[in-house]
DNA sequence: CCATTTTGTTCACGATAAAAACAAAATGGG
DNA sequence: CCCATTTTGTTTTTATCGTGAACAAAATGG
């Protein structure tokens, strides 16, 4: 049984509605020019929306002769949605708006030795009851939780991961129980990904990677225009990029992989070595000459006040990472790569070292398409990502299709 | 002006279509189970595609009780199409049926020192007028065209070609001009890619890289089901993967590049070094102790006869593109990876050690879902693939959508 | 004040797909 | 041998929906 394609008019309605959601303000005239719909089904669809609450008309624009034109505005906070991102050591929700804006924030720590499933569950439902305080919940069209595993966003489905010790756990009925709207679980990396892509640094990008760099890295992808996850949704492992054949042994059993040689880890250890030939540097100081009391911190506090120790590291650290980020670039012709994690709290002293050895190791054709920017959302990336996916398989004309079919009638923003 | 959705009654046609196409025989009421339409819907539009001629009636089959079903079969040349691979050196057109299943082959080598596109689109159409002898023409929905060169479909640019001195070329209007059908132009390598998809070595699979090895390494994408090309049409450059960090410096300006040490060139001189340390190999002989006169020919003829020395360059060239090929692996989590090109003829004495090579470099979750295999089109590999994306865009429910809007509508099967 | 222009609504029509009724073609029990 | 039953396929009816045309509304400006 093959899926049907959406029927038109359900189609139409989220054609004129993006028009509404992606403009300030726009007229039923301008809609139809813009879609090419005739002014008969504008006129029906909007007397909808505007039944629903979903539009607002505000007030009437005459610009040149003829009857004035009715402006049509998105009543932004007709539904709302929510975004979570729940780690080892923290839970963060968001709630946001129709175009995703956050409205309010509710962050906690998570200190505790059982990372059970029972355990967060009931940390995450805490946070959202707090954030719901005083939130009418019929406006909630759904949730979108962020952990860090793989995960099958169709079915709910815990694959893998590494902070949590949950594997293949089917967390779909559980979420169920829990929350009187609909969740949807997708993977950190993947929710901050296509976080960035909608309302972040990759808003005009069709083919774009997303790479957070910490003490792992991993990146998630954007193709022609839509989330890509890969055949077994582990999309992305960008720090398992072979770039020293000969290298050290990486956890992952492989020789040289990116993550032996360019986690801030790896800085830290660059920041010492190369130290120990600069005894006048300043940053011994801020030591008492103790190596190993080197902090992250004071690394990247050393780095804002252009400490060439700490730059010399970055540029070694860049230059690796520009190696797997070529491969990517060579490989898929993308047109942005977005950087972000704690490594990026170095800012340009790592992107413009990344960019110069891009030059050297990608094809001069695919550079011309490429922009190597820093992640604009930073840690809201997940929360919002994942928030942002809910609001787009509601309301976009195109949507992902990355929910199951229940889940996506249930958050069907019409009829 | 947003392009607006296919209206259901053309889809629903594709629908049934793809039903009767990519099975033997069906019956009607089969179409109404796997697609999920009426009986009304099914009933009408399969009578239009036997007056069309498409489909045929070929007598009725009764299993059980009730009524027979009588089954319906494709007319498998009904309509026709073209697929042309145009190189420096040759000229090959086929002639397909729906099915993309060769009936006609026409091969020419083409000897010249101006490589002008005057004269190769004069070669090309002698080529198809021959082909086209005794057919007839009103058969043909169109022709794929492949040239090695990095090519925008959507408009028939070539953008940039190595082995033709052409750059920025529009052709749409001069193929037009020449052929009283539309002809679409594609990549080679992309068009290899798609006819391994669609009717080669990767019908089973979603989301596949196939690489050809041979004096260069390219590769072909399909994500997702669909035919990927990147933002700059270039994507698939996995020659120019580094693979050694302080490798041999490459053409394209970049140090150690796959292409520097995982090419045929490559397997020849590894064959001569290690052959030095073989006073009493059997290639020796044949040599009649010139290395210089070893020839690709002969290094595949001792690989089938199990020869250690050649066998051993054939596992360090494996072990080289299986760090390109783990890369891809690990960030797009593929499902197969078809092998082809010259380097193929080797066969298993290279895919072994290649598979051997990925169980080191790619991540182990990744590797659980992969298929590394042989090309099964060979040769034909571009021209049926590009015959079979002019069929794709006139008969698939979910067509690439890689051409223009005017060349589809004047290949659409229907109306 | 009214022709003109532009915006937006209402209405009649046509396309099309689903449901229901109907027809056809077999089986098999009495 | 006939007729109920079953399954397949066709025709008719009905409902939905989008378009185009006619119409209404609301401004400008001579």
């Amino acid at each position: 049984m093959i899926a049907k394609l959406d029927g038109t008019k359900e189609f139409n309605r989220k054609l004129i509605f993006a028009q509404i959601l992606n403009n300030v303000a726009v007229s039923r005239s301008d809609i139809v020019t813009n879609t090419g719909l005739s002014k008969a089904a504008v006129s029906s669809l909007v007397a909808e929306m505007l039944e629903q609450g979903l539009v607002q008309e505000t007030g009437s624009q005459s610009t040149t002769i003829g009857r004035p034109r009715i402006m049509l505005e998105l009543q932004t906070e007709a539904r709302l949605a929510l975004g979570a991102e729940l780690t080892d050591h923290e839970c963060r929700v968001i709630l946001t708006d129709l175009r995703a804006a956050p409205l309010k924030e509710v962050t906690h720590p998570i200190k505790t030795t059982e990372l059970t499933v029972e355990y967060l569950l009931d940390f995450l439902q805490a946070c959202v009851t707090e954030i719901l305080a005083d939130v009418e919940q019929q406006k909630i069209i759904g949730m979108g939780l962020t952990i860090p595993a793989v995960v099958d966003p169709s079915t709910s489905t815990v694959l893998l991961s590494v902070l949590l010790p949950w594997r293949d756990v089917q967390l779909g009925e559980e979420l169920e129980r829990r929350f009187p709207f609909p969740v949807a679980l997708f993977s950190r990396g993947n929710a901050a990904t296509w976080g960035e892509r909608w309302y972040g640094a990759g808003q005009d990008a069709y083919n774009l990677l997303y790479v957070r760099v910490g003490n792992g890295i991993v990146a998630g992808l954007v193709i022609n225009g839509h989330p890509y996850l890969g055949q077994g949704f582990g999309a992305g492992e960008l720090g398992h990029i072979t770039v020293q054949p000969n290298g050290a042994l990486c956890r992952c059993g492989n020789r040289g992989c990116l993550a032996t040689v360019a986690t801030t880890e790896s800085l830290l250890i660059r920041v010492r070595r190369i130290l120990r030939e600069y005894p006048e540097d300043p940053l011994w100081q801020a030591l008492n000459h103790h190596l190993e009391s080197l902090t992250l911190d004071a690394v990247f506090q050393a780095a804002r006040g252009g400490n060439v120790v700490v730059q010399q590291a970055l540029d070694e650290i860049a230059a690796w990472l520009a190696i797997a980020l070529a491969s990517a670039v060579n490989l898929l012709n993308l047109d942005r790569i977005i950087v972000g994690g704690p490594m990026m709290i170095a800012g340009e002293a790592l992107l413009e070292p990344l960019r110069t050895h891009l030059q050297q190791r990608a094809l001069p054709t695919h550079l011309a398409h490429i922009d190597v920017v820093a992640s604009a959302l930073k840690e809201n990336a997940p929360s919002i990502g994942a928030a942002g996916l809910i609001l787009h398989e509601a309301m976009a004309p195109d949507p992902a299709a990355l929910l199951s079919s229940t889940i996506r009638e249930r958050i069907a923003l019409f009829e």
